[in-house]
Order: structure tokens, then C-alpha cells, then sequence
DNA sequence: GCTTGGACCTGATTGC
DNA sequence: TGCAATCAGGTCCAAG
């Protein structure tokens, strides 16, 4: 898409889980998109009308791509036509279909000019593989706080782009529990977490993403890294490591998988 | 100011 | 077999 046109937006439903933006299909219609750029778990686009497309997948939320000659890309299986909401009809012939059948996914327009104030980005903390984020970052930014660690993880102003299933990896392959206090992470256990957070990221990119039942690539296929889980969905079958058994229990809302024996 | 829990919505799975 | 209840990867907001 990036450097391309949108010749034409197909807006299949007023709303999301917000509104789409008022007379969208006519706000970027023939606008380039100069950049394509990820934050976190949002999707912008700059477009060449001075404004930026904001777009986040929700839960369940995928964006497939079909275009000829047929097999260059193809439709994902499994996507129902019935909710694909909005489809980019892009120059040179492709189509960039979003289909979300949960629909917690969203998508905002919002000045160039004023980007760095837009409230779902503005307060983002680092990202796991960015320069920003270490064990001092950790040690700072959970210093005195009382949530759970495992609360405190998913707060995507502390780290930017974990989710529930990462950060029960990381909780882990730290070894730490996490109905733990914040507060007591600084210190060694910062010094444990910080690195096993990067590393799980880094090996989930790699491994193509995690398909619990609904991810996968533009192309349709499907990540792998939920082959490798350690914890996650595993409640009843023993700990990978010391051999005891993975817990579930739930924090604030959202289960937990961990092992009570080695997770302290 | 910080933390928690409910709401948003549909589909898959589980249990009766 | 069919129906109802439950649960799911994220984020926001109101209430405590």
C-alpha cells in the first residue's frame, strides 16, 4: 500500500467498535499513502491529504489482500464475506479487504499536523525492542506501583504491544509470579524480566505471530509461535520447566497461565 | 491518582 | 441433537 493511491473506499457498515470517521470513503479517496507505519498495536497511514489513518485490529480483526494475477496474493480462508467492512480498492488493482468479525477493531482519521497529540498514542510507553526499554526502564516504571505485574505489563503505558498471551510467557521465562507486586519488581527481577520480555517478542515476530484461532498473515497463513507456548492455554499440563503443574487463574478480568512452583 | 471491573460484539466451545 | 451459558487475543471509561 505504501506509496500508492486509494482510488476507492468501501465502507460496508457505519461503525466498528467507534464510529468510522464522517464521509470516509470521500476523505481518502485518491490519497497516497506516503507512509505505512506501526505503533504498538495500532496501524497508521500517512496519507497525502494531511491526515493520518489510524487502524487497530481489535481482537480478531485482519486485513487480507487480493490483487492479480490470481495466486500472487489470495484471500485468507476462514475470513466470512459477512464481515469484511471495509475494503481499499488500491491503484494498480489490488484490494485490501478488513474483516473483523468481533469488530473491536477501529479505524480514526486524524490531522498530520496535530498526530502527536492523538490521545490512543500520545501516552504510549517504549516497546519491547525499541532503545527505550531495559531493565533501568523497568525498575522506574514500576517502581512503587501496586498493581500485579501481570496488570501492570499489559498496560500499554508502561510497555507498548504486550498482550495477555506475552505477558504470561514473559512472567514465565523470568520465573517471576504474577500476582507479584509492581513494586517489588525492581532490581534483580527487572534485571530478569526486561530481557525475557524483548526475547518473546522477538521470537513471536519471528515465528510468523501466534494463531490462537483467528491470526494470520496477509497471505492467510498462520503464525506458529503458539507452538511454542510455555504457560499460555496449558492449565493442567505440566510446567515445561520443573515439571509441576500450569495454573489459570483470572486478574483483573483476562486469565493468567503460570506455574505455581517455579514462578515465585 | 491509581486500580479494577464492566462494556463493547460475535463465534466457537462446552455442558446440560 | 439442540439450546444456553461461557469464554476469547484489546481498549476505554466509570466507579471504587
Amino acid at each position: 500500500m505504501e506509496g500508492r493511491r486509494i482510488l476507492r473506499l468501501e465502507q460496508r457498515r457505519a461503525d466498528l467498535r467507534f464510529p468510522l470517521p464522517d464521509r470516509f470513503a470521500e476523505r481518502v479517496a485518491n490519497a497516497r499513502i506516503d507512509r505505512l507505519a506501526r505503533q504498538a498495536k495500532f496501524l497508521t497511514a500517512h496519507l497525502s491529504t494531511d491526515e493520518v489513518l489510524v487502524m487497530h485490529l481489535g481482537m480478531t480483526g485482519r486485513f487480507t489482500i487480493s490483487g492479480e494475477p490470481p495466486g500472487a496474493f489470495h484471500q485468507a480462508t476462514g475470513g466470512t464475506i459477512a464481515h469484511d467492512h471495509v475494503v481499499f480498492h488500491m491503484e494498480g488493482g489490488e484490494t485490501v479487504t478488513y474483516n473483523d468479525p468481533r469488530r473491536f477493531g477501529f479505524m480514526e482519521l486524524w490531522p498530520a499536523a496535530t498526530f502527536e497529540a492523538y490521545p490512543r498514542l500520545k501516552d504510549l510507553g517504549p516497546e519491547p525492542l525499541s532503545n527505550g526499554f531495559s531493565a533501568a526502564y523497568l525498575d522506574t516504571a514500576l517502581r512503587g506501583k501496586a498493581a500485579p505485574v501481570k496488570a501492570a505489563l499489559l498496560d500499554q503505558s508502561i510497555i507498548a504491544g504486550l498482550g495477555n498471551i506475552y505477558v504470561c510467557e514473559a512472567l514465565y521465562r523470568a520465573g517471576i509470579s504474577p500476582k507479584r507486586l509492581s513494586r517489588s519488581i525492581p532490581g534483580l527481577r527487572a534485571a530478569r524480566l526486561a530481557p525475557a520480555i524483548s526475547a518473546i517478542i522477538a521470537e513471536a515476530i519471528a515465528a510468523g505471530g501466534s494463531s490462537i484461532s483467528d491470526f494470520a498473515g496477509t497471505d492467510g497463513a498462520l503464525g506458529y509461535f503458539q507452538h511454542r507456548f510455555d504457560v499460555y492455554d496449558r492449565e493442567g499440563q505440566p510446567c515445561k520447566r520443573c515439571g509441576g503443574m500450569v495454573q489459570r487463574i483470572v486478574q483483573s478480568g483476562r486469565s493468567t497461565f503460570y506455574c505455581q512452583s517455579c514462578q515465585r
